[in-house]
DNA sequence: ACAGCCATGTAACTCGTTACATGATTAC
DNA sequence: GTAATCATGTAACGAGTTACATGGCTGT
């Protein structure tokens, strides 16, 4: 029926669930809140190039206005779209998420460089964490007073929580690396402690 | 300097850190135990492809001999090979984690299916995970009693151990947003509890 | 005036996948 | 003898990226 769409358009598809139309830009910013978490955010270029192919399929439709001397183009869900998302979520199996560790990689190869590059990756992994914990935490706290059952909000905020638990653990591994490794230094000139 | 190489380029180099020449194909092998939790386990087809690169730029040795009536090729990590990796690992920054998360995409987007769909995902995905555990521990148990600081595993235990974690805490929120799934059923026809 | 954001696209390229092809060795 | 495993590749293709290009609108 539908010939296959990558992932993301159905992602993309499922941003337009919301009830609002959105312009390429605005999916962007919107991919760049939460999407990115657990999914990729796309480039520009593959979101235009995406809302292409899914229009001309006819899961979407563009709202093509000019506003003031610029054109703008909002794109909402149709009918069709709708079906298309919901016959993938059904008829799909999930499969399982793919990781692409790169911190994890380098740890696992630690013994060929100096523990200290291995002890400062992870210490710029747990800022970096940080930081997504606290962009994420507020993502959590616009979707508060629509997240309980039957509300708007209810599967973004199930997500949000899982992937602030998720990040939260991620810092608590890090940690214990980084503690573990920390035993090493026992034998670096250094005194442990 | 060195040309870039893409990452998997380095997780081959990195696998053959440890010691052992090997084939591609039983480079394949210890990338579907290890590399695939937390790095993408590449297909065969691009491991022969890297290879040839990697070997084309002095980063490994190819040793071809024939076992029998066959060709077979070992491959081993240069000093070449060795400095890039070192490099490449002291030079460049480690990045965030990129995470595809096809559970959590849809979860996202549950209110576009029924909510038995969703469930049955979650349920699925707790299924692999306990397989996932399975294989994992199963690794986790053949790096005992060389996991001790300063000996060969111990950078591997540290990462099987963080990602035994991992898959632990994943169980625990898929089992969570299950049970918060459950609350819709209230409205479902049922009497609560 | 100028920077920064809004908005949309094209072109070239690379990583990585699937499908295809081949053949030898080993285990039952 | 035949299936599974070992072993190595080629070809076509697609998803997604970076770099490039364009231009209007907004705040200072």
């Amino acid at each position: 029926m539908s010939q296959d769409i990558p992932v993301t358009g159905y992602a993309i598809l499922g941003l337009l669930t919301f009830g609002d139309e959105l312009t390429g830009y605005e999916i962007k910013q919107r991919a760049d809140m939460t999407l990115r978490f657990y999914w990729v955010s796309p480039a520009m270029s593959q979101i235009y190039s995406e809302l292409r192919r899914l229009t001309d399929l006819g899961l979407l439709a563009a709202d093509a206005r000019s506003d003031g001397g610029r054109e703008v183009t909002s794109y909402a869900i149709t009918e069709a779209g709708q079906a298309a998302l919901r016959e993938w979520m059904d008829g799909t199996p999930a499969g399982f998420p793919v990781l692409k560790h790169t911190v994890l990689l380098r740890l696992l190869i630690g013994h060929a460089t100096q523990p200290e590059q291995t002890r400062q990756m992870l210490l710029d992994y747990v800022a970096e964490l940080e930081a997504a914990l606290d962009d994420l935490t507020r993502v959590r706290e616009g979707l508060r007073g629509a997240d309980r059952p039957g509300e708007p909000f209810r599967f973004p905020s199930l997500v949000a929580d899982w992937g602030l638990d998720y990040f939260a653990a991620e810092t608590r591994h890090a940690q214990r690396a980084l503690a573990s490794l920390g035993e090493t230094e026992v034998g670096d000139g250094r005194r442990p402690e």
